[in-house]
DNA sequence: ACGAGGCTGTTACAATTCGTAAGATTTGAG
DNA sequence: CTCAAATCTTACGAATTGTAACAGCCTCGT
């Protein structure tokens, strides 16, 4: 169940089909749609990790539609449309796309390019960085400590840290459980959930969380996490 | 503001130029080499944020080192290459290369997609407002709290935050459960009718709302709801 | 080798969320 | 006023998430 989410964007039936059935093949679960209107109601509920746009679309224009999600909300944007010019490729990729791709394509490539934007953004740059502070707290992933305001220090474990960095490399987004699977190298299955419970349970355990309410990490019933906080790396 | 350098690695002198000349009119800076071998010294000198390189080299395999650069040391690698098969591009791209460009190319989409993968890097994440307050009350998107005029503070969920989010963003207008459906995806039939009036009598109560005489959620017998409320985003 | 101690996944159970069902209540037409 | 439809509320249960307890594993120092 915790695959990565691909959302196709439409209105050719036949095109959705291709796209969906490689894609699936590849093991990413997809979802279709044919106008923008629902695909932007899906929003509301699941966060794709990609998003493939048609550009001609019936009932709303498209370019919009990508600056908001790539920009705005930093999705990762393909564009796959007929418009082979130049002029139209250069546009959207200013726009906000990630990457462009010209119909007639070919599947394998398709996926191919899904690949690489997803490689490219669980692993950023080379994070030479090895100290972020937020909200009063300084974590240091060298000595593998943490402190708080006062002062006071509390060591965390590996698992920890990968959990922690993760949420402090993408703050105030949500973070869904496949895409933590996914950049954690988890083994797919019933139980990742759960140790990914404990590995948060336990974090919030150090960052003197209330459970009632914390403050930091937010979960969202049904999507994943959210971490909360202002995050400045040094 | 120091420029971005751009490496660039090909046989042909014609294409370096062009490369090159583009890339500099957009505002980088460039450096450019015929050899797999000098290319290699550089990176041990400077540290290029993009990387444009040819496949066919003279004096190395280009695809070990697009894998070394893309991989090992996390380099954005932009393969740009005269053999325009849908193997070639599906190998490079899975060795780690961030984009695969055909010649004959168009300098100017070069530029737009080094462009795209910089962004890319350097702008996850980017939140719209977030907080709406009305009369009296503060609703926070991102903590997911309520707070009265006296500073109260209440959790609601995702769930309830969907609709109140809804409500705020259209006040005063009618909205009717068919919009709602439509926005929220909700599956169509009868149930999400009835799932819609809990959500809406939990958001009541977390209102305070007087159940006889609600002030902010108004129902209109078989037309829908309204939001009424003097909302001020920020 | 041995045992102590820490780390981490697994299991089991508690708590939360949220839709569904069912009965109560309200609305408006006739 | 009467009644049917629409809406509200409450209770319950399935799915999801939280956490305590346990066990296996690894790393130490002895």
């Amino acid at each position: 169940m915790s695959q990565l989410l691909v959302s196709i964007l439409d209105d050719e039936p036949e095109i959705r089909q291709i796209l969906s059935d490689a894609l699936e093949d590849a093991g990413f679960r997809t979802q279709t749609f044919a106008r923008a209107t629902e695909f932007e109601a899906s929003l509301r509920k699941n966060t794709p990790a990609v998003c493939l746009v048609d550009l001609s679309l019936p009932d709303k224009d498209g370019l919009t539609l990508v600056h908001r999600l790539a920009l705005e909300q930093g999705a990762i944007v393909i564009i796959v449309s007929g418009r082979a010019q130049v002029q139209d490729r250069v546009t959207g990729l200013e726009l906000g796309a990630d990457d462009y791709i010209i119909k007639p394509f070919d599947p394998t490539e398709v996926v191919a390019r899904v690949r690489a934007h997803l490689r490219k953004e669980k692993a950023p740059a080379q994070s030479q960085h090895e100290t972020a502070s937020f909200n009063g707290w300084i974590a240091n992933f060298e000595s593998y400590v943490l402190e708080d305001s006062e002062g006071e220090q509390t060591p965390f474990s590996h698992a920890e840290a990968e959990v922690l960095r993760l949420f402090l490399e993408s703050p105030k987004r949500l973070i869904s459980r496949a895409q933590m699977q996914e950049m954690l190298g988890g083994a797919a299955g019933e139980s990742f959930d759960r140790a990914m419970d404990v590995r948060i349970s336990r974090l919030r355990t150090k960052l003197k969380e209330d459970p009632k309410n914390p403050q930091l990490i937010k979960t969202i019933y049904g999507a994943g996490y959210i971490f909360l906080g202002e995050v400045d790396w040094s």
